[in-house]
Order: C-alpha cells, then sequence, then structure tokens
RNA sequence: GCCCACAUAGCUCAGUAGGUAGAGCGCGUCCUUGGUAAGGACGAGGUCAGCAGUUCAAUUCUGCUUGUGGGCUCCA
C-alpha cells in the first residue's frame, strides 16, 4: 500500500498509525516538530490509524497556525489535569484555544488566587516531564454519560445531552480524561513553551443568567523562544496603551470625582481632537454632506415613538424637567429626523446628508469602560442621509469609499461584517431583507470581503461594521453604516415622487471615526503616541542652547506661528541635552536648535524625531518642511487638509 | 451588571508585626551658560480614594461606597 506523504511516495503496512507514516516520509528533525498529522481537511491524530481512503498526507508542524492551535488546545488539557490534581472537586467545562493561547473554565467552590495558578503552572510541568501520552477512545454516549456521571462532571454530561451524537470521543493523558473532538498532540512532552495569564469570571456558555465559572487564561507556544518573544511583545504593547500614553503625553484623563466613562481633555488632547474633528467635518461638507445641530434631551415619548424606549431604555438616562419627562439622546438620529420633516420634501431634495459632531450618552454597564475605548459620553461623527430607494445603493458604496479613504489615511488594518437582526428589534422581516440585502450587494459591487455578524444589528436596521484592533490585538468597532427602512416610516418621513405621490425615504445612518474618543485612543496607540505632522498638538519646538539665544528664539517662535504652525519654545536655563530628551520623550516631530551660529545665520537646525538631521535651515525651509509633511498624507490619499489657527 | 485584583505626592513606585509616611522624576529658588536623550544644591508638596466598624490607637484589619485594571455578558 502506498501514500504520498508532503508529495512524495511511502510504502505503508496496512494498519500503520499517521505517526508511523509521517516518520517514514519525513526527515528525523522534521518529524520531532510534527504534531498531528492532515489528510484532505482533516486533522488526524498521530496515533490514529491512516484511514482507508486517504492518499496523501501533510504533517501539520508545531510552529504552523494548525499546529499552534493544537498545541493550545492539548495546553489546555495539559492545564485540566493539573486543576483536577490539586483541586479534585474542581469540574471542568470546557477547554479551547484562543489566538495566542487558550483558556479552560472550572466550577470550583473557592476563587483561584495567583498562587493557585503557580501551583497549577508547576503540576502542568511535571506532567511534561513525566511525558504522558494523549490517547484517544470512542464511545457510545451512554457510555459516555456513565463515565462522566460516575466523575461527578456535570457539565460534561450537560454538554453531551446537547451534542446529541450516537458517539462520543475521550481523549485521556495520565490520570485525567476529557470530553474532546481532538485532535491532540501525541505526549505532553512537545507541549513545553506556556504560562498561565490569568483568571477571570466567566459564564457557562457565555450566558449572564447561568453559574459563573472561573476561566483560566495561558498562552502557548512552538517553543520556548516563541513564548518569550510573545511575552515581551505583550510588555511593549502596554507601552503603547492608549491610557499610559494619554498620561505621559498629557492628552487626557478620567475623573474620579465626576464620574466614571466621561474624558477629560487637557489642552494637549483637545487640540489634537480639534483638529481631527475639523478634518472630518471639512471632509463631510466635501463630500456632499451639510451640518445640523440637535439638542442633547429630548422628550420621552419621541424616544417611545423611534423605538428607543423599548428597546434601548436600559442604556439611556432620563431627567424630568416641569413635569415632563425627557430622555438624553444616546444616538443623533432623532434630531436629524425632526430635522428632516421640517418642511415637505421633494424627491428633488434627495438625499439629504445631515452630518453632526454628536455628543452622545449612554449608561453602558460599569465593567465593560476601558479608557477611551468604551466611555459613557462620546462624540460621534455621525451623519443620517435621507434617500430615495433609487439612491441607496450609491449611497451606501460614498460611505464605503469615505471609510477606505479615512482608514486608508491613517494606514489602519480593519476587518468588516454585516450585522443582521437581533433579538430586540422593530420594523417587518421584509424591510429587513431589504436592507440587508442593500448592504451586501454594495459590498460586493465595491469587491470587499466580509463576514456575517448574526444578531448583532442595531434594533432598528442592520449594519456594516468596520472593526480595527488596539495594541493588545483586541479589535473595536469604529465605523458603522446602518440601513434603516423602519425610522423614517414611524416618524411619518416622505418626500412628494414625480408622480406628484408621497413617498418614504430610506435612511442610512452612519459614522465613519465611529466615536472620536474611541478613534483616538486607537490612534494612540497605532502612532505609540507619535502623532503625524499633520494632527500633532505641537508641531516643532525650538531649544536654545544657552539663555544668550533668548532674544532670536521668540523672533524666530513669532514667525513660525504666524504660519500657523503649532510650536513652542524650550527658553529654560537647562543644558542642549537635556531639552532634547524631552521634547523626544514628548514625541514632537522638529525640533529646533539655536545657538550661537544659528542667530548668526538666521537658521535653526533642524532634528527630526525619527533621529533625522537635516542640519541648519533658514526658517523659510523649515517651515516648507513642516508644511510639507503635514499635507502629504492627503494628497497620498487624494484628499486636501490643512488646519488653521 | 457579574467574578477576581488593585487604590500611598502631579507621575512611577517603596513602606508600615496597627503607633498619622519615603524614593526617583516633575515643580519652586539658587548656583551653573553648558551644542543634540538626564549638571549641582536647597526647598515646597500627602486627611495614605471616601464613609463606617473593630481598637487606647487604623494608611495598615473588617464592611460598604467610589474609581481603576483583567475577563465574562453587552456595545461606538
Amino acid at each position: 500500500m502506498q501514500i504520498e506523504v508532503a508529495g512524495k511516495p511511502v510504502d505503508i503496512a496496512e494498519d500503520a498509525s499517521c505517526g508511523e507514516v509521517l516518520k517514514e516520509g519525513l526527515s528525523k528533525k522534521q518529524f520531532k516538530n510534527v504534531v498531528v498529522a492532515k489528510c484532505g481537511e482533516t486533522l488526524l491524530d498521530l496515533t490514529t490509524t491512516v484511514p482507508a481512503d486517504c492518499t496523501s498526507m501533510e504533517p501539520v508542524f508545531a510552529d504552523s497556525p494548525e499546529g499552534l492551535d493544537i498545541i493550545r488546545h492539548s495546553t489546555a488539557h495539559l492545564m485540566a489535569e493539573a486543576v483536577k490534581k490539586l483541586f479534585p472537586t474542581a469540574k471542568v467545562t470546557i477547554g479551547p484555544s484562543v489566538e495566542n493561547g487558550f483558556y479552560y473554565d472550572f466550577d470550583y467552590e473557592r476563587p483561584f488566587t495567583p498562587e493557585d495558578l503557580e501551583a497549577i503552572e508547576q503540576e502542568m510541568q511535571r506532567s511534561v516531564g513525566a511525558d504522558k501520552d494523549f490517547s484517544c477512545r470512542v464511545v457510545s454516549a451512554d457510555e459516555a454519560r456513565a463515565e462522566f456521571k460516575e466523575q461527578g462532571e456535570d457539565y460534561k454530561l450537560e454538554l453531551i445531552d446537547d451534542l446529541e451524537e450516537d458517539n462520543y470521543s475521550i481523549y485521556s493523558h495520565g490520570e485525567f480524561a476529557d470530553l474532546c473532538r481532538g485532535p491532540h498532540v501525541a505526549r505532553t512532552g512537545m507541549l513545553k513553551a506556556f504560562k498561565l495569564l490569568n483568571v477571570a469570571g466567566a459564564y457557562w456558555r457565555g450566558d449572564e443568567n447561568n453559574k459563573q465559572l472561573q476561566r483560566i487564561y495561558g498562552t502557548a507556544w512552538a517553543t520556548p523562544k516563541d513564548l518569550k518573544k510573545y511575552l515581551h511583545q505583550l510588555e511593549e504593547a502596554k507601552k503603547r496603551d492608549h491610557r499610559k500614553l494619554g498620561t505621559q503625553l498629557d492628552l487626557f484623563s478620567f475623573q474620579e470625582a465626576g464620574g466614571a466613562g466621561m474624558a477629560y481633555w487637557h489642552p494637549k488632547g483637545a487640540l489634537v481632537r480639534t483638529i481631527l474633528e475639523d478634518f472630518v467635518t471639512k471632509e463631510q461638507i466635501k463630500r456632499g454632506y451639510e451640518l445640523v445641530r440637535g439638542p442633547q434631551i429630548l422628550k420621552r415619548d419621541l424616544w417611545e415613538t423611534s423605538g428607543h424606549y423599548e428597546n434601548y431604555r436600559e442604556n439611556m438616562y432620563f431627567t424630568e424637567i416641569d413635569e415632563q419627562a425627557y430622555g438624553v439622546k444616546p444616538m443623533n438620529c432623532l434630531a436629524h429626523m425632526l430635522i428632516y420633516n421640517r418642511k415637505l420634501m421633494s424627491y428633488r431634495d434627495l438625499p439629504q446628508r445631515y452630518f453632526e459632531l454628536g455628543v452622545v450618552h449612554r449608561h453602558e454597564k460599569s465593567g465593560v469602560l476601558h479608557g477611551l475605548l468604551r466611555v459613557r459620553s462620546f462624540t460621534q461623527d455621525d451623519a443620517h442621509i435621507l434617500c430615495r430607494p433609487d439612491q441607496l445603493q450609491d449611497e451606501i458604496k460614498g460611505v464605503i469609499k469615505w471609510v477606505q479613504d479615512l482608514m486608508g489615511l491613517f494606514d489602519f488594518t480593519y476587518s468588516m461584517e454585516i450585522s443582521t437582526r437581533p433579538e430586540k428589534s422593530i420594523g417587518s422581516d421584509e424591510d429587513w431583507e431589504r436592507a440587508i440585502k442593500a448592504l451586501k450587494e454594495a459590498m460586493e459591487s465595491v469587491g470587499l470581503p466580509y463576514e456575517i455578524n448574526e444578531g448583532d444589528g442595531a434594533f432598528y436596521g442592520p449594519k456594516i461594521d468596520v472593526k480595527v484592533r488596539d495594541c493588545l490585538g483586541r479589535e473595536w468597532q469604529c465605523s458603522t453604516i446602518q440601513v434603516d427602512f423602519t425610522l423614517p416610516e414611524r416618524f411619518d418621513l416622505t418626500y412628494i415622487g414625480e408622480d406628484g405621490e408621497r413617498h418614504r425615504p430610506v435612511m442610512v445612518h452612519r459614522a465613519i471615526m465611529g466615536s472620536v474618543e474611541r478613534f483616538l485612543g486607537i490612534l494612540i496607540e497605532h502612532y505609540a503616541g507619535a502623532f503625524p505632522v499633520w494632527f500633532a498638538p505641537v508641531q516643532a519646538k525650538i531649544l536654545t542652547v544657552t539663555d544668550a539665544q533668548k532674544d532670536f528664539a521668540e523672533k524666530v517662535l513669532q514667525f513660525f506661528r504666524e504660519k500657523g504652525i503649532r510650536i513652542e519654545a524650550d527658553l529654560r536655563n537647562e543644558k542642549l541635552g537635556y531639552k532634547v530628551r524631552e521634547a523626544q520623550l514628548e514625541k514632537i516631530p522638529y525640533m529646533f536648535v539655536i545657538g550661537d551660529k544659528e542667530v548668526e545665520a538666521g537658521c535653526v537646525n533642524v532634528r527630526v524625531r525619527t533621529g533625522d538631521d537635516p542640519g541648519l535651515l533658514s526658517l523659510e525651509e523649515a517651515a516648507a518642511i513642516i508644511e510639507d509633511a503635514a499635507t502629504q498624507p492627503f494628497k497620498d490619499g487624494g484628499m486636501s487638509y490643512s488646519f488653521s489657527t
């Protein structure tokens, strides 16, 4: 019998295992790093007998994405073994691999402590040292039930009942056996690079009505070197954390006295924000939007009409004025609809595109707040497009283009998904179908890949969500495009068509940055605080060598200020090296050093934060460099912008 | 909201077997006039997050509250 291994034919015995076949077909060194076998799309344990229909087999190496997944999953089992050994009354639940690692959820009478984690990790190391074999057996549903019932593993019983399979595979190593689809590494000795990271609460099956379990997270890699590299990366990422940089660069803070989830913008941070908002606002106008503004609070019955009261109440703040109930706006759409409704619209007036940097308040659960990325009060670059059905496609495409342009400007990588109807929602099934179809068609016509996120739409309509990652790899939603047939109906929005009849416009809710706060948080992490010249709060800093240059430095300062360049001067009685260091830590793009030489020449000596050193330049030349650096990103993106004071 | 952890000077952190606290940086004054990542001296600065309780005595122990961090659930 012959089988192809990694492209070359190998003779094998009738009942050979996958491991034996791969060992035959690969060099000794290669085989050492094989975790499982791959036959077609199926992953098989090395101990599994080669299936009769398998004609070619590929090795899955430890450092491949699939291999790492196996290693992490197996490490989760290894951890469960250790936990059961140290805490026999703990009940096991599920333990999958996740990005960069794994977790396992346990039900135990007391919380695990950091010391417990250390003990667990040591126990895991012992098991690795013992190099126990992983083995798999397939049993009937009844046998599986009997086995886990005897062990008191109630959660496993629940899983068996839910899966409703005829047979189940059970993976064991040493004393530990777990209901599991597999596959796994052959021996515990292959798991040589892992670390337990933290404990967290997690609901059984992700449902907050269920019991809360204890989840232990860990990371696992193919080699200790990879593990070390990953842990180092984590450390580096922490340095870019926007919360840390926000303090270091004096951009913003959160004030305990003022309440959770609400940012306070310091002078530098507020300036960065203002520039971003200014750019986005001007760009909206160029793209055919009109600026509007609505109030912060609207009468409660309006929120009832819109369905917010019914579907979004727990996220809203309410207040009372003159015995009249009001709701603080969590979204801007209501005001925009009222503005649309101020007069009778003609089909010629459409589309109406209303843009507002709207401040919204949402009562987010206390546990979800996270720096600028998840707050209770934030500003959306929000717009509502009211258009005729025949205009819908072009409008969506226009928004997608704008999203692409903005993300491109910052060189963001992002993922897109279409979110469908959630449980709590309003509107007819047909409208939902129509709206989803419109979004899909637009995405497909632009040729963008997308995922479907079932049940995650807004309560009034489906949406395209654009997600960007933070420094720790967590994804955050930024842009959103939502098609809505329902709210125009609820507010009886109409326009007079060519036929002289009243028609219903379609509404597109959309935000490009999403939340200014969140977007800035991600920008801070993306640039590690070293903002591009166009929105750096301070673009250049003058550093004098001694106070003899003070007068000239002040003239230079004035010169650049008049040019609209954001510049500061460090005239303190300190050494140059000290001033350079400080400006470098402030991540200021340009430093202008002024000593006697420069005064004499009427020049500045330019130092760039990247380490480049253009040297002695005239004031005009230096200004040109900055202006160039500030406008270049827009030229590259086919746009134009400059902030002026 | 739930689980766990944490909260000491503007920042980063030490510390107290329960006897009201310390460093570095920053800040102020003075000396130093120094050419590309930290010159020196002196000084100011803290209801040890808040409120209760235990105690002769609480920053330290206990409880609650507030806030923060890591997750879960939920969402821009």
